[in-house]
This record gives structure tokens, C-alpha cells and sequence, in this order.
RNA sequence: GUGAGUGUAGCUCAGUCGGCAGAGCACCAGGUUGUGGCCCUGGGGGUCAUGGGUUCAAGUCCCAUCACUCACCCCA
């Protein structure tokens, strides 16, 4: 037997309801906040993703799905989304036609790591993506959004943590402090830290070992070196949340992974995930469309896990499957032609209706659609047909009634309209 | 990539010291010639993950592979 790829996995009904739930009410409020949706594809140039999410972080080092493309091109799967919306948000020169561009998307993302729980090495996430405003107020309407977007999910436990990652020019000095500092204690750092004292100083804030956390205690804050623009910027930010009434916390250790950040950086958390605790993250990239060749302009963007949701959303509101309206019983084969054509004609009419080929016996039949939860099954038999009428049966109430076959699709149609 | 655990019917799982492959649920049929849920009776269903080894004999012991789960690394 074939099976499926490791780390992959198929979304078969009633879960995939789930899906369709979230990603509808996303598109809903995303799009009451003014966001168009865009459907980048999710094979890139490898080069794409080096240059955005950087050469040396471990996605592109060895997460990725890469290949050969046609001649000397390399291709990956996207890890991530955001590259591709500003790759399309400059080949398209989207800034052209309005200063201000939002976008969502939703879909597929690869990644080649360890699978475990809630993450697959196809994961899906819901971005957003601020293309020119360099206001305060849109990290705060951001965070505002997905807070609503979670509650409107009914997540819980809920929990905004911000931090400023400052800007090209106030950052280095932040991580030259940093770094000599951690590196005069790094005989208490875990292993782990003290390769990160190199490659990313930054991580070490947010790293678990209670021997780190000591350590990283007396660690200078990146919030005391913002430089004069990035300070007023992370304050304002919070003035609009505190006047939207959104709690949060101040949260230094918080680092994003990918290199292209600046200032803003969030995440929302939920007690109701155990240790992987992150339903949404982002932040402001001010400076990755123009590293990728585009205009200077200013960018904020987030993602938000699906396949962590759809596990909150499913431990609340179990899936189930919903029965049809019509279930159509034929006996017989005369009966048989009348029942596909009826159910054929009923579908059209916007009637959920699904009907029983198999030829067993009533009992069987009847035990059939029960079981799959439909509201009324259509008797077609002998008796039915010389009456020239269905015998429609309600499931619930056990109340049956003759329908005349020449309006029986006007008739049940109208019977469910009310 | 590293470490640990698991893998037996569609599902959840039992299987003792190595000795005929099991239960519950689900499915099918009958009890009721054309009326569901509850009940009763019966039935079908297995490459015991895969491959090798030890043994008179392997679901059970050993090795390898694969898959899943959890954790690490890392992380929107």
C-alpha cells in the first residue's frame, strides 16, 4: 500500500468542516478590516528565501523542500509566506496603484522538520501583510484584529506579548552589549546557548534552562537602547491598544526568529495549548522590500497557525458530519430511475439530498439514513408510484405525507424555505 | 538531525511462561414481505506494520527498516 508522506497528512471530513469554518470566518474579518486576499503559488526560487529569511538561519540551512528547477534554477516550497507576498507586491509593482496595500492569504506551507504534535511538515498558516504605512496604529489594529479573530473562535486564555526589536540603527549596539555580556557568563549558558552566542545572541533571551534564565535576568534590554524613533513608535503602539482596551505585556525576551524584523514584534499566546503556546506571531519588516529589490517601504505582516487552531476550535465544538435534508429510498427499478432523477433534481434546487441505490430492504434503508443523521427520507416504492405520489417521512416527528410526484421538487423545496 | 515510546479487525484495545487470533464498538443479515433509533440471535471481516533471525513452535524473543506519538534542536 502507498502511503502517505511522512510529516503529511489528510484532512478528510468531518474534520475538514473545521477548516472550512476558520478559514471562513478569517476571510470575513480580515476583509471588515479592509484586507484583499492574494494567492501567491507555493513553489519559489530558492533565492527568495535566502535573501528574506536569511542564509544562515536553520529554515534555509535545512528546513527546506528544495529541488532542481528547469536549467540552473533551484526551487523550494515555500516555508513561510510573507517572501512571496512582497516578491509578488514588487514584480507586480502593487505600490503603484495605491500607497497602502493589505493582503491576506491562506494556504500550505512546507517545512522539513521532526513532525510532532501540531506541527507537520505541511502546515498551513493565515498571513496578513501592511504594504506602506508606516503608522503605529497599524501594528496596534493588527494585533487588535487577530485578537477578535481568536475570540470571534472562541479561544480563550488568550494573552498579546510585544516587544521592539528597534532598527538598523539602534539594534547593533543592543546585540554588541549583549552578546559581551552573555559571553562573560557563558560557563553558566546550556550548550545550546553558547552556540547561539554567535550565530544569534538574541535567542538566548528566550531560551528555557533555568541556568539561562538567571543569567539573561541582569541582561540588558533591547528596550533601553530603542533609539529615539523606535521609542516614541513602540509607546504609541501601546497608547492605541490601551485605548482599545486590548491587554498585553511588555515581553523583552520575545525574538523573532527570522532576520528581516524590526521594531514591533508580537505573538499571541493561549493557555490552552500546553507548551507550543504560540497561535500567531509577526512583526514589522520595514526593510525587507527593498533587500528584495522592491521600494523602501514600510511592511508588517503575521501569521497564524491553522493546524493549532483547528485542534482549539475541535476540543469546543466537536466536528460532525450534518445529515442530508432528503434521503431517497427507492424499491424497486422503476423506482430506482425515479429516485436518481429526483435526486439529481431536488440537489439542483439547493436541496442537500442524497439517496440509497443498494436495493436491501426498507429496514435497511431506513436504518441507513438514520444513522446518517438525515431530516426526511422520500419513500419511492411500488404503492407510491401507482399512487403517483412520495411518501415524504420527517425523522423526527415520524410525520409522513403523500407528495405528488409532478410537483414533488416545487414542493419539498417550498417545504423547507420556511 | 538527536533521544524515548508505540504499531494486533474499520475504530478503541486485550492477548499470561513462546503453544489454535480475541473483546467492545462499528458493519451486514434475520427476528418484523414496506418503516429508523432500543432489544435479541447470527454472520462477515486479520500479511498481528514490513523484512530477516532464533526455535519443534513467534503476535510474544533478537536485529533491521518503515510509520506514528512525545520530547529536543529550531520556529510563523
Amino acid at each position: 500500500m502507498i502511503q502517505l508522506v511522512r510529516g503529511f497528512k489528510d484532512i478528510l471530513p468531518p474534520e475538514s468542516s473545521v477548516w472550512q469554518y476558520i478559514e471562513n470566518t478569517a476571510k470575513q474579518h480580515f476583509e471588515n478590516f479592509g484586507f484583499k486576499e492574494m494567492r501567491p503559488p507555493v513553489l519559489e526560487q530558492t533565492e527568495l528565501f535566502k535573501r528574506s529569511i536569511g542564509e544562515h538561519t536553520d529554515i534555509v540551512e535545512k528546513e527546506m523542500y528544495t529541488f532542481a528547477g528547469s536549467k540552473d534554477t533551484m526551487l523550494t516550497l515555500r516555508p513561510e509566506a510573507t517572501a512571496s507576498v512582497v516578491r509578488a507586491y514588487i514584480q507586480h509593482k502593487l505600490y503603484a496603484a495605491d500607497p497602502v496595500c493589505k493582503f491576506y492569504t491562506i494556504g500550505p506551507m512546507f517545512r522539513k522538520e521532526r513532525p510532532q504534535k501540531g506541527r507537520y511538515r505541511q502546515f498551513h498558516q493565515i498571513n496578513a501583510e501592511v504594504f506602506g504605512v508606516d503608522s503605529p496604529y497599524i501594528d496596534a489594529q493588527l494585533v487588535f484584529m487577530l485578537m477578535r479573530f481568536f475570540e470571534r473562535l472562541s479561544i480563550g486564555g488568550l494573552s498579546a506579548h510585544l516587544n521592539s526589536l528597534g532598527c538598523p540603527a539602534c539594534r547593533p549596539a543592543f546585540r554588541k552589549d549583549l552578546a559581551e555580556m552573555l559571553a562573560g557568563h557563558s560557563d553558566k549558558l546550556c550548550e545550546d546557548c553558547v552556540r547561539r552566542l554567535d550565530k544569534n545572541p538574541m535567542r538566548v533571551l528566550d531560551c528555557k534552562v533555568p541556568s539561562c534564565r538567571e543569567v539573561v535576568a541582569d541582561a540588558p534590554s533591547m528596550l533601553d537602547y530603542l533609539c529615539e524613533d523606535c521609542a516614541l513608535h513602540f509607546k504609541a503602539v501601546q497608547q492605541i491598544l490601551d485605548k482599545l482596551e486590548i491587554a498585553y505585556e511588555i515581553d523583552p525576551g520575545l525574538v523573532r526568529g527570522l532576520d528581516y524584523y524590526t521594531r514591533t514584534a508580537f505573538e499571541i499566546q493561549t493557555e490552552e495549548l500546553g507548551a507550543q503556546n504560540a497561535v500567531a506571531g509577526g512583526g514589522r519588516y520595514d526593510n525587507l522590500v527593498e533587500m528584495l529589490g522592491g521600494p523602501a517601504q514600510p511592511a508588517i505582516g503575521f501569521a497564524v497557525g491553522v493546524d493549532r487552531l483547528v485542534e482549539l476550535v475541535s476540543a469546543k465544538f466537536p466536528a460532525y458530519d450534518s445529515g442530508p435534508q432528503v434521503f431517497i429510498l427507492p424499491m424497486g427499478d422503476q423506482a430506482m430511475e425515479m429516485g436518481a432523477q429526483f435526486a439529481c433534481l431536488l440537489a439542483d434546487a439547493g436541496v442537500i439530498t442524497e439517496a440509497d441505490f443498494s436495493g436491501r430492504s426498507l429496514k435497511a434503508l431506513m436504518r441507513r439514513a438514520d444513522r446518517m443523521g438525515a431530516e426526511n427520507v422520500l419513500i419511492i416504492g411500488e404503492q407510491e408510484i401507482s399512487d403517483n405520489a412520495a411518501l415524504l417521512r420527517n425523522m423526527k416527528t415520524r410525520h409522513q405525507q403523500s407528495i405528488p410526484m409532478d410537483r414533488l421538487v416545487e414542493t419539498i423545496r417550498a417545504e423547507f424555505d420556511g
